[in-house]
DNA sequence: ATTAGCAATCGATGGGGAAGACTGCCAGAT
DNA sequence: ATCTGGCAGTCTTCCCCATCGATTGCTAAT
């Protein structure tokens, strides 16, 4: 119903508004549209489908005598309906040539990654670490610090290393641990993380009275390792975009920042997205609450091995380039998904 | 000689502009200063003391008729000998002490630092992370992704953890990488890391010839992950820090948030600092080059396991709190080596 | 449905004081 | 010698106001 109000050109109109607005940084008036787009009529003719794209709350004036600016609702309108897909340019071709070039670990993969996102969007970039879910135990190590201190290593068959430090009552003995860590493997090697809990639980029971302590505490700091450390640790690049996009927020970027560096709110959000591996999705401004609603958020899911599943994405001005960026984004996830996951899923 | 020229009580004139300057943001005037302090002087005798700090350089007019501000040089002569050692907050110590309570594994213990750095002291916070120079390889685990890629994961006897991916040209054989785990264990068991580079060029010659290529891109893998990977990485928390403080640049703290990003200007910054194990260091403006000739940074280097020796900091405005801040970066540098390190120490 | 023309509205710009804040300096007091 | 009170001088800041320019909304004609 709506729909009928809002004609073809009134829709062109809105798409060219949003397109100068974003280089621009201006608001856009009526005549600058009549005369550099080649609509064949008149700048009144503009200014009747500004009126109404403006009764659709697609589009308001900042003031009585400026031209117009998309809203939250327009920019919506605009990435779903009109954004083409706009091809990565060569300079980004490049970029992600070159940075395929050296693979490394998993967090020096992420850390790339992250910095490549920023530097193809000019945004903030985001990368969430893969979560542990669907793993299987590979590998447990136990290292004596000192004489008090043990540390356990998890090790993933998804390629993920989780370590924790455990405080012992009594001196180490490293025979009992050499021990330890032999019975320990041998109880949860290839048990899935989602399982572990329980196996962990009935971990002290399988061992000699004397040991059960150690043991206890041992079990307690791999529960506490496979507890969504990683699954909920987030890496953060480019938070100088932000400041060099700040006359873009009303106020000041600070909230911004400050949300996501908090990472709750932007995890909370992820979650909420509930991406679909396909494809980027978007959050514009007031459809985000809090500080981010002044902010744009566009995210897509990964693939890590064994069907492990994580975001990443960018935060911006509402004000960005969309097309552009949610091709990065695009891009970049399959791009990580490759990496880290195709190999894995052909072993299943 | 120049120290002939400022009396006693201009330095304490200094002080104050220093503490007034940083808690007011605005120019500090004689008149305010003899009102609010206990000199027993005239505003007038003030003001001949500023005259003298003026020609020294330490205090500077922002124009004829304003009050003083510090220069970088004012800011030195405080850190350096006016500055008294404010002791920690009740809400400093708490959070230190909170803080405390969830120690984890490496990469989990310097993000929380770097956060608590940053909420101790309102400013960035940046963490180095430890080299490997001087640890032992403790254990190496090489993990099958599929049929063409293994992970190679490096344990040192410091608790670092550093992961590597091989691709390889020939299906991969899970009986063949059970024997070169077993091989390369014993090989390279307690080597030290910085010896490491020689065994591993050793490695290919000490297996069976149809294994040299696999064997030799495991080698290549394991030096990739010692070559100072972790050395020069650092973590940054509470950039909104940064623009929140944003006034206090001349033009932007773009530059200045990029540089940290950048990373390459603070480690080499944090290398000349040279810091001594048992103080904070500061660099105030100009002292620096570049983007950071705005920004102050304050840096303590603090140590690991086995003498391993890391930085960690703060940067932000040249009107920062230097006496609290400086204690706070100090309190920490001390936390986290005796986290990591003294039990360690204890081995040796 | 489109257009041209025109009045109306509002932001931006810049001049011109007036007010207020400090300093610098001098001459006299301690 | 050092300190002080007083006062002129110099800026910044703030506000008022008039002008200018941009752009819209409306109306009447096509």
């Amino acid at each position: 119903m709506n729909r009928h109000m809002v004609s073809e050109r009134a829709l062109e109109v809105l798409k060219v508004i949003v397109q100068d607005y974003i280089d621009s940084k201006e608001p856009v008036a009526s005549k600058a549209i009549a005369d550099r787009h080649g609509f064949g009529v008149s700048a009144a003719t503009i200014r009747n489908d500004m009126a109404l794209l403006e009764e659709e709350e697609l589009i308001t004036a900042p003031h009585t005598s400026a031209g117009r600016v998309p809203t939250d609702k327009g920019y919506r309108v605009f990435v779903d309906q009109l954004a083409g897909i706009k091809p990565l340019s060569v300079a980004q071709r490049n970029a992600i040539e070159e940075f395929l070039g050296h693979s490394a670990d998993l967090d020096d993969t992420l850390a790339r990654t992250v910095r490549l996102l920023s530097q193809l969007t000019n945004q903030v970039a985001i990368v969430q670490y893969p979560s542990l879910s669907s793993a299987r135990v590979r590998h447990v190590e136990l290292l004596p610090l000192g004489t008090h201190r043990l540390m356990t290593v998890l090790i993933t068959d998804g390629g993920s290393v989780d370590q924790n430090i455990v405080e012992c009552a009594n001196p180490i003995d490293e025979v009992i641990v050499a021990e330890l860590r032999a019975h320990v493997n041998q109880q949860l090697a290839t048990v899935p993380v989602v399982a572990l809990g329980e196996k962990l639980a009935a971990l002290p029971g399988s061992v000699s009275p004397d040991r059960v302590e150690l043991v206890t505490a041992i079990a307690d700091a791999l529960a506490h390792a496979i507890e969504g450390h990683r699954t909920d640790r987030l890496l953060m690049a480019g938070a100088s975009n932000l400041v060099r996009t700040e006359h873009d927020f009303a106020h000041s970027v600070y909230p911004v920042l400050e949300a996501i560096e908090e990472q709750v709110t932007l995890l909370k959000l992820f979650t909420e997205m509930k991406l679909d591996a396909t494809d980027v999705q978007a959050r514009i401004g007031r459809e985000n609450e809090g500080a981010l609603s002044e902010a744009a958020v566009l995210a897509s899911s990964y693939q890590s091995g064994n069907q492990q599943t994580a975001t990443l994405g960018v935060v911006g001005p509402t004000r960005m380039d969309y097309s552009s960026n949610m091709t990065a984004v695009r891009a970049v996830a399959r791009y990580l998904s490759r990496l880290l996951g195709d190999d894995n899923q052909e072993r299943n």
